[in-house]
DNA sequence: ATGCAAATGCAAATTATTTGCAATAAGAAG
DNA sequence: CTTCTTATTGCAAATAATTTGCATTTGCAT
């Protein structure tokens, strides 16, 4: 239950905002679905998507995402290396660690922390609305390298 | 004590790493330290730059934030906004709260939710090297309309 | 005052992303 | 299955932010 099921949900979420299935979409939400190298940049779905189908465009994946993101089916974050990197909406919220040596993102949750978020927007009397949180760290001692 | 001593501290630190003391890099480093429009963008410290030296251009204001960011002595910020923001680094580490409406940026800080990153980070094998809190959000009830 | 490397300004190059537009194809209707 | 309407596509060109090549200028150690 992974690639398929999951690429099916995003190719609903498509469908149920009144657009059209068309053959690029499909190629891209598939690659968005499978598992593996995660939070992949515009380029590297074009990429992908290019190997199935030589004829996407670049453009059609850009606009793919932004009416996905637009449908709430996946999550655009804006690490600080330039470009946007994409990942599939889970439902559930998770933030990132980012390895500064490797560029691998690992994704974590902590409650307490939203915890803590909530309670300093209070006190500075706003309410949140969204939140990015990013750890950028290099493995520990023993095993550093690379 | 704004102006002039921060000012002063920052061309300290350029000089410190054997840059030299340019026009230029006066103004702008005066434009960083002035209280006010807090976090400018690349563009905004260009326009300012211009006013007081009529020949300064784009390029030496990208190349300045750069040669301030290595040497630590200005902190650039990638809000979800697409460019770079700019800001002194006071030493002390700051989050931001960004708010939704008015787009003001509202510094604050908090050990607890520094302590739990840490702890996050151990967990995952990590070590921080530093990190991204950003909160988005709105004015709450009694007064939130734009 | 002098000389040279560092810094500047300008124009052009890059990088990431977006847009105009004519051609194509999805999918509702018959 | 054919037809029709219109969303979507591909291509080229446009933007926006930032960077770079290079000849010229300028800080500053001597």
């Amino acid at each position: 239950m992974t690639t398929a099921s999951d690429s099916d949900h995003l190719l609903d979420l498509l469908k149920a905002s009144g657009a059209r299935i068309t053959k690029p979409r499909r190629v891209i939400v598939k690659i968005l679905a499978e598992k593996g190298d995660q939070h992949p940049d515009a380029m590297d779905i074009f990429r992908r998507a290019v190997k199935e189908d030589s004829r996407i465009s670049l453009p059609t994946v850009y606009r793919t995402l932004k009416v996905l993101e637009e449908q709430g089916a996946i999550q655009r974050h804006a690490f600080s290396d330039g470009r946007s990197r994409y990942e599939p909406a889970d439902g559930e919220h998770h933030d990132h660690l980012i390895d500064m040596d490797t560029g691998d993102v690992i994704e974590f949750h902590s409650v307490k922390i939203e915890r803590l978020q909530e309670e300093i927007a209070r006190e500075l009397g706003y309410e949140i609305v969204h939140h990015r949180l990013e750890l950028y760290g290099r493995k520990r001692k023993g095993g550093k390298r690379r």
